[in-house]
DNA sequence: TGGGCACTCCCCTAAAAAAGGGATATTTTA
DNA sequence: TAAAATATCCCTTTTTTAGGGGAGTGCCCA
């Protein structure tokens, strides 16, 4: 039996290409394209299929979020994430909103094919310059617990304001901020506020 | 006659898209593809096409670095910027390297043919989207001019370095190092290395 | 009910950065 | 070639951070 697929991606050329990779595959049902997040999930009202190719890049909604809107409503649908080489660290969080799978946007056909037809049937499938790239991300990367106040005053350094001007806009001493700063720094392991901002930059936390 | 036509992208579901948009126009002649620069330069070296169609991200060289090298050595060779939607920024200067139009990634194949067929007779080629798109850049987000040194201290301060220690590792005086300093920090409007390393982030400059 | 945690505040010193100023080679480029 | 841009260096002063330390309060929960 035939897969149903979809794509949402916003380039066209990447649409034609996907497109022109499976045309000889029989057992690929090509539904369609959408080339953002609404059109997508204004399709999926009308009609289901069983595999969404989905590009993290969208012009509305990232790809993350539209990853987690389709899963609730339609847990049914398998979900493969199309990357480019410079997104690793949303990789990761695609998976973590459903994605069942993810290849980059120059896997060739046999790869995509792979992903494919291993999604199909339940398993999971990474890329593997994909897995690699999430290898690296885990060890280096643990994302350090800090607390409401933390992310606070974290915000408020990342905008560049002093611990004299946190302080007033807070109500507390800034003796408090310069804690709060101290105790990030430790936390995120660096040794000043430039390498803080870079780290939780990288992180996505702000 | 035919239009000899070589494409630079490292995305090989782009190149597939690319060849089966234009697989049935009569007068382009398609003469393969490069993944990164250097294997385009050897290209090059063996035969010479009418017009490149040349993306911008390249993981070995930048494109508009490869822009540059290709018409120095080769002008008579007429390039085509390929462009994303958030690359706005590297067009213009993708022009200034030489090249003779551009077009969008989810460009149509109407609008690709328009492109090659107006650069391959000489004139310039500016996708009505990207041509808007550099209009909306014009006023949000004006990227600073920096030196290349600039961009160097920009490196070692966002990875956490002091004055001092960029000092020794550039061999110059940390005089030299806070002056740089203080002109990025002018440059990007920004007050204190906070601000800097968030705003340089941001524009994805790292 | 007592330990753990978050939040608050304070002390100290030394280092670093910010914000002014000015000056002089060298390299690019128009 | 001459102007412009780039890279280099130095000065002062003030403000801010970094890196130690300690210490009190309130809250949750085992």
């Amino acid at each position: 039996m035939a897969v149903k697929l979809f794509i949402v991606d916003d380039h066209y050329m990447v649409i034609e290409g996907i497109h022109s990779l499976l045309q000889n595959e029989k057992n690929i049902d090509w539904m369609g394209h959408a080339s953002n997040a609404s059109s997508c999930l204004a399709f999926l009202q009308q009609q289901q299929p069983d595999i969404i190719l989905m590009d993290i890049n969208l012009p509305d909604i990232s790809g993350i979020d539209l990853c987690k809107t389709v899963k609730e409503k339609y847990p049914a649908i398998y979900i493969i994430a199309l990357s480019t080489f410079n997104q690793q660290s949303f990789i990761e969080k695609m998976m973590l909103n459903g994605a069942s799978g993810y290849v980059i946007k120059n896997a060739t056909q046999q790869e995509l094919m792979e992903a494919i037809n291993a999604v199909s049937v339940g398993k999971q499938f990474l890329s593997f310059d994909a897995a690699l790239a999430i290898r690296h991300q885990d060890h280096e990367s643990d994302v350090p617990v800090i607390t409401r106040r933390e992310k606070e005053v974290l915000y408020l350094i990342a905008d560049g304001m002093t611990n004299n001007e946190i302080a007033v806009k807070l109500f507390i001493s800034s003796a408090t901020v310069d804690t709060h700063r101290k105790n990030l720094l430790a936390k995120f392991g660096t040794r000043n506020t430039a390498s803080l901002v870079k780290k939780v930059m990288q992180l996505n936390l702000i």
